[in-house]
Order: C-alpha cells, then structure tokens, then sequence
DNA sequence: TGTAGGCTCTGTAGTCCCTACAGGATCAAG
DNA sequence: CTTGATCCTGTAGGGACTACAGAGCCTACA
C-alpha cells in the first residue's frame, strides 16, 4: 500500500535540489531546531511540504545576509509567534549592519596594516626580508 | 637537587603574560608543530627559550595581521629553513591581502544588499515587514 | 520477477582555531 | 609543613556545517 506523494511535498534530495542548500545541512537545522520535523513516509522518509521549503529558503537567504544561527532563530521566532513588529526586525537588522561595519573596518585597518609593511619589501631575492623582520620584531 | 632556572628560560604561565597569548593556546601551537617541543624541568614542566618566546611572538603577530594557521606554517617554514628570499614572502603576503580585499569586497555587497532591503522598512509597529516579506520571497 | 544503482535513513567524526575543564603532580612562600 | 598557585595530561565544547559508513528503501529496466 503505497501513498502518492503530494506534488508539493518532496524529499529531502529534491529539497537540496530545489534550495540550493548541502543535504545534510537541512538535517542540521532540523537537528539544530531551525527547521521544524518534517512529516515522514510509512518509511521512514522526509516529507516538505512548501512551507517548510519558504522556511529553508528564509534560513539560507538570512545565511547569506550574514545572520548567525542564533540570529535566524530569533527572527524565526518572532516571525512564528506571529507577535513581532517591523520596528523590531529592523533593530535586529540595524544591529546586524553594525556589526558588519566594524569587520569592515577591522579588515580594512589590517589591510593598511599589511600594506604598511609590505611596502618596505623589496621583493627581491635577498634573504633578509623586512615583513619577516617586523613580524618577528620585539 | 633544584636547578636554577636560566633567566631567559620562562615556564608556559609566563610565556602567557609575556605574550599576551592564551595558555592553552600554546600547548595548542605545540600540538599542531606550529611551536617546537620545548625543553622541560626535571618535574617535566616546560621550558621555553628566548627563540621560542621570538617564535611565538611571530605567530601571534602574523594570526593578528589575519595570516591562517597554515600560511603561518609557510612563513615559518620558509624561515627555518633559511632558504626563503624577500620575494617569496612578499608573494604569499601579496596573496593573503588580496583574500583581504575580497572579504572587505563581500562585506561591503552584503552590506549593500542589507541596506537596500532595511530601507524599505518604516520600522512601524505594523506587523507586515518588507524585511522579511523579502527573506520569504520566491 | 530479479536486480542494479540511486536515494534515504541513522549515528558519528572531522573541519578550523582555539578555549576550558577535571583530576592530579609540583613548586614557592610563609 | 601546609597552602595556594602553577603545571601536567587528556578530553570536550563551540559554531556552522560537511562527510562518511553501513544499513534499508525505491524504481526502472531486462
């Protein structure tokens, strides 16, 4: 007795497929409880249905934007209370932006940095080397 | 039958407070062979020479300027061997601030990106958010 | 109907770069 | 001699995955 499987649930090789996303990492979020449990087959196997796949696609993209896992889930959990406010999913945004900011920077002065002594290098084939001298350097 | 501890021999809580590193962070470069085995006490504690406390001063440098473990492992080869020139180094530091560019390159997209999408926020008390309307989209 | 090979399941280990802890030995000062 | 700081070893945790082994299942084709 076999069940037709409903055009807008799939497995989780198809959600991989569809989502972009490495297959054992959709077992991770469920692990982590980013991603609900999935309805299963009488064998056993993974069932999403298209919210689940909206509630991947919200993961990877917030992903992509540089969220932590921890920030996903706050936003998860506003946005699943259904209690939240545009204010407060833009101070969470803001608070995100911030932070990008300052590795910007940071990478930036590392930047100016490395620059600094790496222009003192001639580069030629001499094995005194001023980089490794101001790396080593009291 | 105490021996005395040469003054320039120090004890790994020293090399800590001398460095600024980590204690378990140089037990860590040991495992790993980015610091030699040190000489040890009688009692088997370790002993670090002024070369070690000059290793591990480059190695914390180099992580500061945001070199990997293992470029530091190339620095540092290159090094004791001794048949390193000028040239060779400032290759492998002209790679590394190009990997830097590159982040601050991501960042600064993300960072559009981010910006582009919070914008159309009113940051209201309404519950409908264009932020996330846009992490759920198709 | 048999079977090959693709998919899925579970649990677990590895990645990177540390950091922290437990439980014991040793050292230095009073 | 005792106390408290330091040292030793081995091992676990973190963040965010990724990969693998050894099963079981599912489907298409001969």
């Amino acid at each position: 007795m076999s069940f037709t499987l409903a055009r807008d649930h799939v497995k989780r090789g198809e959600l991989a497929r569809r989502s972009g996303c490495n297959l054992e990492t959709i077992r991770y979020y469920e692990e982590i409880k980013l991603m609900p449990e999935p309805a299963r087959t009488e064998a056993g196997h993974r069932l999403y249905s298209i919210d689940d796949q909206r509630r991947l696609r919200f993961i990877l993209r917030s992903r992509e934007l540089g969220f932590s896992i921890d920030e996903i889930r706050s936003l998860l959990s506003m946005v699943d209370s259904g209690a939240y406010t545009c204010g407060e999913i833009h101070a969470l945004t803001h608070e995100h932006l911030k932070s990008i900011s300052k590795k910007i920077a940071d990478l930036k002065k590392l930047q100016r940095t490395l620059k600094a002594i790496s222009n003192d290098c001639a580069a030629g084939h001499e094995p005194d080397c001023p980089i490794v001298e101001t790396l080593f350097a009291d």
